[in-house]
DNA sequence: AGCCTGTATCGACAAACATCGATACAAGAG
DNA sequence: CTCTTGTATCGATGTTTGTCGATACAGGCT
């Protein structure tokens, strides 16, 4: 688990958490936040997140998210450690059993970042 | 360009626009959902991205987004186009240019399918 | 100790992807 | 019409990724 060493790429977030409309992202900003989003990008992954972040007390036990699924149970675990590696979830295990929940401060970042710039939907006045 | 046929895939969305922690995606918002953040899964596409947006009056002469990178032209423009078929960006030609400009309400779409559970740092109230 | 169940890692393989140079297409200039 | 410049497409190539079965590791039981 990442409790014990090897640092999570986002758990060093520097700086870029304003709309990217603003100003044009650095190279450095741009490279650790595609990490992120690839960390995003497959179907199984969005799944994964989605059902940990909706699950009652906001964790999930492994074995919950194995069975909603039509893959194997190592690509399941690979999919989580896609996920935690890219700073989205973080895991503890208690037991027999392995929880993973979601680190809400990555997922503000990059919800941050997708701020659209101002249009007639949002700023209606 | 994107004028004469073939709908990016953004403009059909049909559904899922609140936070994920709200309830599990299905298997199709999924599959649609991962192929935007497919698109910003790539360095270069995250810059382009934001060149493009943060640009003044909001929309940039592709010649205009050659300069700042370390690639091709033709991968520029193989970018661009990943960006548009996800329904991230349009274009239009004018003239000898083409231009970009960001699709604000697919952006918006995930930023608000981010949205992170409440914790304690958004609602400090 | 030995077993059983839950989870992670390993090694292999096919599919998808980023990149390039070459080339085609579009449109204004001479 | 021909030339030149801006942009897109094509075909090839090396790398990355998703998936699997086999196997290792962890921890509770008996």
């Amino acid at each position: 688990m990442s409790k014990q060493g090897g640092l999570p790429l986002a758990e060093q977030g520097t700086s870029c958490c304003a709309p990217m409309a603003r100003e044009p992202l650095g190279e450095d900003d741009a490279a650790e936040l595609s990490r992120m989003f690839k960390a995003l990008s497959d179907p199984v992954r969005l799944r994964l997140l989605s059902l940990i972040a909706s699950h009652e007390g906001g964790e999930a036990c492994v074995c919950e998210l194995i069975g909603p699924f039509d893959v194997s149970q190592p690509t399941i675990s690979h999919h989580l450690k896609v996920l935690r590696e890219a700073g989205l979830v973080d895991c503890e295990r208690r037991g027999t059993w392995v929880y993973y929940w979601v680190l809400p401060a990555t997922l503000a970042r990059l919800s941050a970042l997708l701020q659209a710039p101002a249009t007639a939907m949002e700023v209606s006045a």
